[in-house]
RNA sequence: GGCCACGUGGCGGAGUGGUUACGCAACGGUCUGCAAAACCGUGUACUCCGGUUCAAUUCCGGACGUGGCCUCCA
């Protein structure tokens, strides 16, 4: 078996090669959290939570390190703070905006079955100098002077992108066509209108830190510069991150951490994730279908109804990363369905419900290896759940170990199948109600009085319950029900 | 305007130079008092126009279309 991921840099899928085998490393971007985290910025912790459990699969749990980062240095979090705290202090009012914002973030990924990362370092940590002596921002950037790839102009520190040969690698842009543009603001202080700011300086009212430029705050790519190294070291194996990172976010970071390394790359594999839409559109607020993670496990704005983290887990697999996903309300019904059947399949065979308890098939793990091909793992998963309903363990094993390298929640389906379908039924009275019309049907059956079992159907049907009837293992008639979707 | 990705059956979504994705829906059947559920079975699709080839949905060129980036948005 070899991994194979696409790599941004050379646009091929390339046979992974870690630099250290019993230290795989992994950078990927993480939230600013100056709000909950929308639906869109699931996905790329969820295909890279799945990556690095791959990894941990191949190369050991002890031997790969995964970093996220978390960004609460942003003028947006200034804002909220102001906002949300206006009679604390700046500082005190951007910690606590921060605090709750990455704490509901943790929580909600969590309930999307995705791994805490190795590390997760908050930017306001690695702006100045640090006692432990990891990588930090100004020490980057002093760096980045005292090799020529910086300059000081117009109370900022710039990136001299002029003195990068290969500026631009990444996204394949030239810094001519930059220009060409015309787009790009035109600061006169900059040397060249693709230069970036490397610091600024605050006002007043603005968050700071004491820097030899004077008292201010970081550009937005040092940090990510500054935290990978600290944890990763100046050359990784994987950086990953939303296709929208691959510029400027991405080819900035590249530039500072390699020219104030001195490196010819940063890290040897650059991944990214395709963009979601709602519905067939741009997700927005002004659109009104902007929906945070929380939203759709708590609430039921989206498609009128509360969804388990493992439904919206599955959805995001089920689309190649790479690929644009249309998140949609049939997509996520769709996902429920699959696992509901899935559950059906496995529910006859007893098997255990510690996760970890079947092996990763093999042709999962070759299916998975190939840059996360989870198309075909999806389709060898309904195979399996076809041959487990004929009374094949080894395929139900199969299906389990599979639901549980992918973290489906497995152990918790019957639970989660059950608070969903009762979602409008979850009072204790009118459950028993149905359970006393479905034994009076029951009776009238066996009285052969099909009239009033019609009747009683009808009766269910109208408050949205369906009857299924079917058979026990002994042949006897059994009636079921489930809230008509 | 520049750069990039993509265009597959009713829908979602893989993949391949000539052979079955898979799921949902639909349809047919079995079962059922009748339904529903369940189970079994059915589908021959690949934007358009050229080119290469014995053969292209798959390779090349073009057209059209969609989406993304080019303003700290995953």
């Amino acid at each position: 078996m070899e991994l194979r991921l696409y790599d941004t840099m050379t646009k091929e899928k390339r046979v992974f090669t870690p630099i250290d085998p019993s230290n795989v490393r992994m950078y990927v971007c993480g939230p600013t959290v100056y709000d909950f985290a929308h639906i869109g910025n699931a996905r790329p912790v969820i295909v890279f939570d799945v990556l690095f459990r791959l990894l941990r699969h191949i190369y050991g749990d002890k031997h790969v390190t995964y970093v996220r980062n978390i960004t609460d240095v942003d003028d947006k979090i200034n804002d909220r703070a102001v906002r949300d705290f206006p009679g604390l202090p700046l500082n005190e009012a951007i910690r606590k905006v921060t605090e709750t914002t990455a704490n509901q973030f943790q929580a909600d990924v969590a309930a999307l079955g995705c791994l805490p990362p190795t590390h997760q370092p908050r930017a306001t940590e690695f702006v100045l100098p640090r006692p432990d002596g990891k990588a930090d921002m100004v020490t980057l950037i002093k760096q980045l002077i005292a090799r020529g790839n910086a300059y000081e102009a117009g109370g900022e520190v710039l990136f001299d992108t002029q003195s990068m040969p290969d500026y631009g690698a990444l996204s394949g842009r030239k810094l001519e066509e930059q220009k060409a543009g015309a787009r790009v603001a035109v600061d006169v202080h900059k040397k060249n209108p693709a230069d970036f700011v490397l610091w600024k300086l605050s006002s007043e009212n603005e968050p700071g830190w004491d820097s030899p430029w004077g008292r201010g705050r970081p550009g937005w790519h040092i940090e990510c510069s500054a935290m990978s190294a600290a944890y990763l070291g100046d050359v990784f194996d994987i950086h990953g991150g939303g296709l929208d990172l691959i510029f400027p976010h991405h080819e900035n970071e590249i530039a500072q951490s390699r020219c104030a390394h001195g490196t010819s790359v940063m890290a040897n594999y650059w991944m990214h994730n395709g963009f979601l839409q709602v519905e067939g559109e741009k997700m927005s607020k002004s659109l009104g279908n902007f929906f945070t993670i929380n939203e759709l496990l708590t609430t039921d704005r989206f498609g009128g109804r509360k969804w388990p983290g493992e439904v919206l887990r599955l959805a995001m697999l089920k689309t190649h990363y790479r690929s644009p996903i249309d998140w949609t309300v049939s997509s996520l019904e769709e996902a429920f369905q699959n696992i509901g059947n899935w559950n059906d399949a496995l529910s006859p065979h007893a098997l255990s419900n510690m996760p970890g308890s079947y092996a990763l098939p093999d042709e999962i793990l070759e299916a998975v290896a190939d840059d996360l091909g989870f198309s075909k793992v999806i389709a060898q998963m309904h195979q399996w759940a076809k041959l487990s309903k004929t009374g094949d363990a080894s395929a139900a094993k199969k299906l389990a170990g599979t639901a549980d390298f992918l973290d489906l929640g497995r152990s918790g389906w019957d639970k989660t199948l059950q608070e969903f379908l009762f979602k409008t039924a979850t009072d204790n009275a009118l459950n028993s109600k149905f359970d006393e019309l479905i034994a009076a049907r029951e009776d009238a059956r066996a009285r052969k009085d099909f009239k009033e079992s019609d009747r009683i159907r009808d009766e269910l049907a109208a408050m949205g319950v369906v009857l299924k009837d079917g058979r026990d293992a002994d042949g006897r008639p059994v009636t079921t029900w489930e809230i008509a979707r």
